[in-house]
DNA sequence: CTTGCTATACCGACCGGTTGGTATGTATAA
DNA sequence: TTATACATACCAACCGGTCGGTATAGCAAG
């Protein structure tokens, strides 16, 4: 309770952090990591280079903790991968994918999903990003991987399919929505693909 | 005839202009296209910047030429846009699948796709970008769309499906598995999805 | 065929601005 | 008093773009 009484000026490493941190993922998401502008960032934190290298030792590492800490979170949030999973996994997903579609913001379509973002921009160019970034991908096509393996075990998921390889289709549809979307700027597109993919999942069941 | 044989020093400006795109088309593949320096292309095609702004008004122009006059035709061609289709639909598709799982390069699994890599990171950024990407998403997109129409006029494909929104469902899909690869760095992952994919062709015959 | 003129094609030094990064100073909390 | 948490001033490198100059090709006139 203390830390949160005593307001003595803008003088919290947390709170400084955690500015750097937003204003870094805004700029990120919009211009890309190598187009951000250290300078721009700072301006929208309210903070000065003293304050960003005092918590980062340079730009890379505040690029990789965007990604373990603001994107990694907004993406597993998003999919329903932080959420217990129980019942019938064809129908859990379709339902996510139906309130995703429902949820859709401007903002979104136009920038698209921003941990895919830095996949295609920075795999090629930078091994940690690749990791940090493949990691997430990962947990998100393993969590869907294992609620179809449940599935199967419990009879409401064709057992001649690979819950692994489908996972990964799935994931990989989702992403490839978004981007085809961002590039149409169309959000009816982007649902229209969703809306596929519902189908698809149901060709799942037994 | 008196082109090819006068080959007086380099100064052939078609030859010029094309050394240009392709140099420019390596560079922005690996770095993107805000990120790619001039002074890089200019070494890589052996031309200095005299050259460069003699054909090209600005960095931009250059770019969008190379969405035009390079990537648009290297994707249609690795599709089989370009080929007259005839027969069944699925099929030809599952076929032009394969051979690509088939003939993956170690460079296409690093570096993705060209054409989404440009619209995953130029959509928002630029409204020229972004007509010129998409210009050649419509071609890849109608193309299919014309012939999964063409297979339901025949009895081949089934006819409950919209031909345009399962055309641009298979194109965000092989965009996304291509991305999902690409950060994986596993031309496994790739080859699995794009089977995926064909399984799911499978599912449109009637 | 030669000469002279002009438009094209290209060269490379240079420019202002922005970049990520650093060095030093200072106020605050413990 | 000491370590932390900043702020400020500054730097070299690099960026896209410009500019004056030059070499060449094509054509027209003599």
């Amino acid at each position: 309770m203390a830390k949160a009484m005593v307001k003595r000026r803008g003088r919290d490493p947390d709170v400084t952090r955690d500015k750097l941190l937003q204003a870094a993922f805004g700029e990120i998401y919009r211009r890309g990591f190598q187009a951000a502008s250290l300078d721009t960032i700072l301006a929208k934190a309210g903070v000065t280079k003293g304050a960003l290298y005092h918590h980062f030792p340079d730009k890379a590492s505040l690029g990789y903790a965007v990604v373990d800490e603001v994107v990694k979170g907004f993406l597993l949030e998003r999919w329903g991968v932080l959420e217990p999973s129980s019942g019938d996994p064809v129908t859990t997903l379709q339902r996510i994918l139906r309130r995703r579609a429902a949820n859709l913001t401007a903002h979104e379509v136009e920038l698209g999903c921003p941990l895919n973002n830095l996949a295609q921009e920075m795999s090629p160019l930078d091994q940690r990003f690749r990791q940090g970034v493949n990691a997430t991908f990962d947990i998100w096509t393993g969590a869907v991987a294992k609620d179809l393996a449940r599935g199967q075990a419990e009879g409401t998921v064709r057992k001649d399919v690979d819950p692994r390889k489908i996972a990964a289709f799935v994931v990989a549809s989702i992403e490839g929505s978004f981007g085809l979307a961002k590039g149409a700027q169309s959000a009816a597109m982007l649902r229209s693909n969703l809306e596929v993919l519902r189908s698809f999942l149901e060709s799942l069941r037994p």
